[in-house]
DNA sequence: GTTGAGCGTT
C-alpha cells in the first residue's frame, strides 16, 4: 500500500489523475495516502523527485478509482494545509506520456504503441524528457529575486542565472578578494613587469571581453557589468573600496607593486 | 539543512 510509484503505473486506463501541488519537499506519498483515501478510493500516489538529489519537486499525482471521488477530493483537499503547507489539488491537465487528459482522465492514450514504437525511438523519448524536465523548470522561472539570495544549493543549475545581483555583498568581496589575490598574483608575476609600463593591460586580460564589440554591440545592453570578478575587483582596489588588502593576505607581498607603501608591507605588523 | 513554479514514474 506504501510503494507507490515504485513498480511504475500500474493501470492508468480507468483512473483519475490529481495534480496536488504545493506540497512540501518533504511529503511523501504515504502522507498524502491517507488523505486522500479518506474521500476515495486512491489507486495510486507518484510524486515526481529529482534524478539528482532525489527529492521531492513540491507536487505529486493522486489518481483515484472514480472521477467523483476524485472531484470530491479537490473540493475538500483544495486548498487544505498539508505539512505546514497549503496544498493545491486539481486535475491533472497531462497524462504520464504527455497526453492530453480531461477531468483528470485519459481521454488521448496510446492504443497499442508497439507497431509506433519500433519506428520512434524510445531512446530518444528519455533524452527528450529528461531535457524537457529541466528546460521547463528553468523556463517557468518568475522570481526568485526573494530568495535567491540564499539558494545556494546544487540544483542551482537553473537559478544562477540572475545570481549577480548580490554583488553588494560584504562576504562576496572578502571571499573573491581571497581568490583574486591568488590569481592576481600569479597573473601579477610574469605581466607585473608590463603592468608596471603598461596600464593597458586590461585591454589584453583574458577576463574581459577582448572583442572590441563594447563600442557598439547588442550584448552589452543585456550585461554591462555581468562580470565583476572582470573589473569591479580592480576598480575596487584602486578606487579604496577596498579596506584592507592585507586582510586577506596575513603574509603579505613585498613583490606586489600595487601596495604605495612598501615598507607597510615589510613590516606588514 | 536549505527553496516554491508547476503536470508524472521502470
Amino acid at each position: 500500500m506504501s510503494h507507490f510509484g515504485r513498480s511504475g503505473p500500474p493501470d492508468i486506463t480507468d483512473t483519475y489523475s490529481l495534480l496536488v501541488l504545493n506540497i512540501t519537499f518533504r511529503t511523501t506519498a504515504d502522507d498524502l495516502f491517507p488523505l486522500f483515501d479518506k474521500y476515495g478510493k486512491v489507486v495510486d500516489i507518484f510524486i515526481p523527485r529529482d534524478r539528482r538529489t532525489g527529492e521531492s519537486r513540491g507536487f505529486a499525482f493522486v489518481r483515484y478509482k472514480y472521477a467523483d471521488e476524485a472531484q470530491k477530493a479537490v473540493d475538500r483537499l483544495d486548498g487544505r494545509v498539508v505539512d505546514g503547507r497549503e496544498i493545491t489539488v486539481q486535475f491533472a491537465k497531462y497524462g504520464p506520456n504527455a497526453e492530453r487528459i480531461h477531468k483528470g482522465r485519459i481521454i488521448e492514450t496510446s492504443p497499442k504503441p508497439k507497431y509506433r514504437s519500433r519506428s520512434r525511438s524510445p531512446r530518444r523519448r528519455y533524452r527528450d524528457y529528461y531535457r524537457d524536465r529541466d528546460y521547463r523548470r528553468r523556463s517557468r522561472s518568475r522570481s526568485y529575486d526573494r530568495y535567491e539570495r540564499d539558494r545556494h544549493r546544487g540544483r542551482d543549475r537553473d537559478y544562477r542565472r540572475r545570481s549577480r545581483s548580490r554583488s553588494a555583498s560584504p562576504d562576496y568581496y572578502k571571499s573573491r578578494g581571497k581568490d583574486r589575490y591568488d590569481d592576481d598574483h600569479l597573473s601579477r608575476s610574469r605581466s607585473r613587469s608590463v603592468d608596471s609600463r603598461s596600464p593597458v593591460r586590461r585591454s589584453l586580460s583574458p577576463r574581459r571581453s577582448p572583442s572590441p564589440q563594447r563600442s557598439a554591440s547588442p550584448q552589452r545592453s543585456i550585461s554591462p557589468r555581468r562580470s565583476p570578478r572582470g573589473e569591479s575587483p580592480e576598480s575596487r582596489s584602486r578606487d579604496g573600496r577596498s579596506p584592507t588588502p592585507r586582510s586577506v593576505s596575513p603574509r603579505g607581498q613585498p613583490k606586489d607593486s600595487r601596495s604605495p607603501s612598501p615598507q607597510n608591507s615589510n613590516g606588514d605588523e
